[in-house]
DNA sequence: CTCAACTTAGACCGATTGTTCAAAGTTTAA
DNA sequence: TTAAACTTTGAACAATCGGTCTAAGTTGAG
């Protein structure tokens, strides 16, 4: 079928590599060389297939997004208590993030770093932001139902909230040096839901 | 005295332009020339009153600080109801964060942008988030005192949730498109100030 | 008036950016 | 074996980066 050498790189352990570039450094800052180095390939390999700068980019993103999806919906979906479930996630979330050399979402990063006019970016990133928003919501009604969450509470709004909240905490924890601030926050999101 | 002809341009007005540059783009993608063209001098005029490009940014950062939190400073002091006045501000900063065009909070997206482990900045940001938490944290004190919240409430996780919340908001406002999100996420905030 | 002290514009620097391309090597179907 | 299809290496590209420096112009104290 196919003629010719094959490829002496896997593509995804590549991709994998350029992901982690891209999300500790973000777009701009994350220069040709660099990405060479790490993903341990030639350039013409890397135009061939990966494309330009822009291109490259948005595959890493969709990896991100779709490996950091695919964990949140399977840990929210799993048996016991949605809220639960859900107060872990946070928990952990805001543990992830504390730890030193962590470099926050690849998500919230790229919002900061990428060219506010570049169109096609801003609408992977509103589309995954979205998900999360969801995925968030859903959980709370699913916990409203149960009776974890009072009636007269707002699943969505509250889901809006967290969203904001987590981006938050993963911008903050790449310069906060102790946790106390992230962790502060967390506390009282996690009351707010026992409250609510 | 001094010798020699004035300068040709208003030094505060040259560090507005310069602190609106990199408010827009961040640290790295604030580039020299664009530098030049908003700021309207020269490059020798601007490498002798400013510096080197850190140099730069952190004037133009201590610049938006200073202005910024004198600001929030004058507001949450104001007569009245302390919580009011929090919660006041905090609808002012979601709308202002949802207006297209919004280009977020010069410090998050700069906490994004610049690079890790370049301690001297991440210092400067650190302290100036800290000095916000802080000024969040006494009103809530206030308001507590003033019976505007429960005397089980936790002001100073109260103060870092909010940070953290309002850093999100001002990130995701660089690009939502409309402003549900952010504004169900304050009004849940709002709520939850409310009920504590 | 003179000249030192200051300003300005802009040429110039080496390094690095993202990108393309030519040349050489490798594999496999025919 | 041969040749087409694929790979890889690395030279070369124009553009831009942050930064320096020279040369000319302007001002005001002595």
């Amino acid at each position: 079928m196919t003629r010719g050498p094959a490829k002496q790189f896997d593509t995804d352990v590549a991709l994998e590599a350029a992901m982690n570039v891209f999300w500790e450094h973000g777009y701009e800052a994350s220069s040709l060389s660099e990405l060479l180095k790490k993903m341990g390939i030639g350039k013409k390999s890397l135009y061939d297939t990966f494309g330009n700068k822009e291109s490259r980019f948005l595959k890493a993103l969709e990896h991100y997004s779709r490996t950091t999806l695919s964990d949140l919906r399977s840990r929210l979906a799993a048996e016991g208590s949605p809220l639960g479930n859900l107060k872990q996630l946070l928990k952990d979330w805001q543990t992830m993030h504390s730890q030193p050399g962590s470099c926050g979402c690849m998500l919230g990063t790229n919002i900061a770093d990428f060219n506010t006019n570049d169109e096609a970016i801003a609408k992977v990133l509103r589309h995954y932001l979205q998900q999360v928003e969801n995925l968030f919501s859903k959980t709370l009604k699913s916990a409203q139902a149960q009776g974890e969450l009072r009636s007269d509470a707002n699943p969505r709004n509250l889901a809006r909230l967290l969203l904001c909240t987590t981006q938050g905490i993963a911008l903050l924890g790449r310069v906060m040096d102790e946790d106390s601030t992230l962790e502060g926050a967390m506390n009282a999101a996690i009351l707010l839901l026992d409250e609510s």
